[in-house]
DNA sequence: GATGGGACCTCTAGTAACTAGAGGTTCAAG
DNA sequence: CTTGAACCTCTAGTTACTAGAGGTCCCATC
């Protein structure tokens, strides 16, 4: 049985922010005790790591609560948690390539200035999307 | 002079966040018809376009903000612009390898499905932290 | 048994950058 | 002159927290 504070210096995760997991019903609320201060035991300890590991992946709240309901399931859907893992990981691939170009664009941009010497090429290059190569989104 | 939905369809910026712009005081307000209605010219449509290139490129509101003012400064301070457009830059990358270690664990995860029969490995693998092979943030 | 300070409690509001909706007005074509 | 699309303002909701106010509790020390 530990207090909120040795939880989050176990697992990472911020005072106010188990509080805040607690209240949108992510985190099952546990005990009290006598003075109203919540205790957890190792099922909470263990359900706050999941968690955090999972927001580390960059899923969303909502992925895992579907996650977590599934884990209440012993052994069971994973067909599911396999299709939300990988829809993640679509999600990220997405964003890779995306930054990419936007990286690109943004090299090219800071290049001008490097070698200019007139008037600010990086705003001219700014306002004028004509200039871009790829399209970026 | 075109009203706020031709400036819509000419900048792809949806009306709501045309609206938004201006409330924040990013985007100059500028005249109303006799209707009350707002009514844009080229400079409007200009600043507008701007933001909107800058937005796809990944910049704040805040640091177009700051573009902005040097835009206006004629000729001004191209140092400053340059430097917030590195800033950016090296934003973007740090995205980037954040995202790709986040890709290769989640490959990681979601290949343990794959050859999987028994129990679903996804869950426990997102379970424990301990079995990731780098430390992704 | 009192006291002091750190850890805890609840509640509200703020963050970024919009988006959605309610409820009402104006414009322009027929 | 009517009708329907486009416009207006205002409030509240989104995601995932974070910050702060104002108050209570725990526990070690005197």
């Amino acid at each position: 049985m530990f207090s909120i504070g040795a939880l989050s210096r176990q697992t990472g995760v911020k005072i106010p922010t188990i509080r805040y997991y607690e209240q949108i019903g992510l985190l099952p609320e546990g005990e009290r005790n006598a003075g109203n201060q919540r205790r957890y035991d190792q099922a909470g300890l263990e359900a706050l790591g999941f968690i955090k590991h999972a927001r580390d992946l960059g899923f969303s709240l909502d992925d895992i609560r579907a996650l977590m309901t599934l884990n209440g399931q012993l052994g069971a859907d994973c067909a599911t948690a396999n299709r939300i893992a990988e829809a993640q990981l679509a999600e990220v691939r997405l964003r890779i390539g995306r930054l990419q170009r936007l990286e690109a664009e943004l090299e090219r941009i800071t290049r001008l200035c490097k070698g200019g010497e007139g008037n600010c090429k990086v705003l001219t290059a700014l306002a004028d999307h004509g200039q871009c190569s790829g399209e970026h989104h």
